[in-house]
DNA sequence: CAAATGACAAAATCTGTTTTTTGTCATTAC
DNA sequence: GTAATGACAAAAAACAGATTTTGTCATTTG
């Protein structure tokens, strides 16, 4: 583990020894400092792969939600039909949050702090899901799975329906309830708006 | 106005004064010496009134909180067909709370606070709303005017599609957007409901 | 010359102390 | 006997000084 740590470049380990970091021990109590300290380098070193403290974290942040990011693409570029497209997209995401929520909350909760505070990531982050979603929407217009056409309606509309689902602060709010019955619930309102889509009149 | 106040009962006055002090100062600002300074007498008696500052708080947002469950009632209670009862319900609680949000944002605060944190004040409040739009669906699935007749699928998907122009810290996390743009979504996502309700699978 | 150090200023955090606030209650006032 | 006071203990907040952290940079190292 040393050894495979220690051949990776430089600005992996310290991303990654701040993320073990922050998973252990939360953001709150995780310093520069700390971080150069188990990397055996002055902190001041770490500012030449970092510019600052923000950015480090954002990059913790960035490093789980590349890998959905690309998923998402591939389901996007695949050759199922619109809303089947959209609902494994709008799924994927809402299991992935999921998920890093249970599994790594400490981490989760940068994504969060950034999410409310429009920080770069999340914004990025929230940008490329919105592209995927206009792609597929668009696909389903002109294919004519969606008779609607008015994308600058029907985007919103997608995102404001499945809002509880989707948004990060919504999805710790619900951690207590039961992963099976969130994801029936999930699925009664993508079908919800399955059926809205299918029809002409937004 | 000196004289309104001295008019009324003791406990009213304290909850005025309480809110008004919360309103202006905010919160963490806001000492239960201050509001006994305010109100010319000693902070001792003020517990004669309220067992605690939390409940002195929450009864601010009670305050506010109770006109609303009035109206809703009324829509309740009024002739119209099922599904526009509904509407009303959902639009007059979205409205009242942007509203109370943009007037008053620091009382607002003291909702959001109990609704994330569980107190009394804010589960009271919820069960109620609760209460008004389980009635109403079951009386729309009484008269035919809903198929679907899962209630304990229908409630949660109602609150669930809502979520985000219903819900107390998604309104704050909206009050960048304008008024007029959240309303015509609100709208859109209403009209999806009305949709799904009308339909016999869920 | 790319990688890293260590010294530094400014900002933030921590720590121990003082002050204020919360909440209780025995006593007073009417 | 209901309304209010004022004194009190425990908890919380405010404060001030010491320490740590963030971020920069001139210098060193390989």
């Amino acid at each position: 583990m040393a050894r495979a740590a220690s051949s990776e470049p430089t600005d992996v380990r310290i991303l990654e020894l701040a993320a073990e970091h922050i998973r252990r021990h939360g953001l709150e109590r995780t310093t520069v400092v700390a971080i150069a300290r188990e990397a055996a380098m002055s902190h001041g070193n770490v500012y030449r792969y970092f510019p600052s403290k923000e950015a480090l974290v954002d990059a913790v942040t960035d490093q789980w939600l590349k890998p959905i990011e690309s998923g998402l693409r591939d389901i996007c570029d695949g050759p199922d039909p619109a809303f089947d497209k959209l609902e494994r997209i709008l799924s994927a995401v809402q299991r992935a949050y999921r998920n890093k929520l249970e599994a790594d909350p400490r981490i989760f909760d940068l994504f969060i702090e950034a999410s409310v505070l429009g920080r770069g990531v999340a914004r990025k982050h929230r940008l490329k899901l919105q592209a995927e979603v206009r792609a597929v929407l668009e696909d389903g217009m002109a294919s004519g799975a969606f008779p609607a056409h008015d994308i600058r309606r029907a985007l919103p509309l997608v995102f404001d329906i499945c809002h509880r689902f989707i948004n990060p602060p919504s999805i710790r709010a619900d951690v207590e309830l039961a992963r099976a019955q969130i994801e029936g619930r999930f699925e009664r309102v993508l079908r919800a708006l399955r059926r809205t889509l299918g029809s002409a009149v937004l």
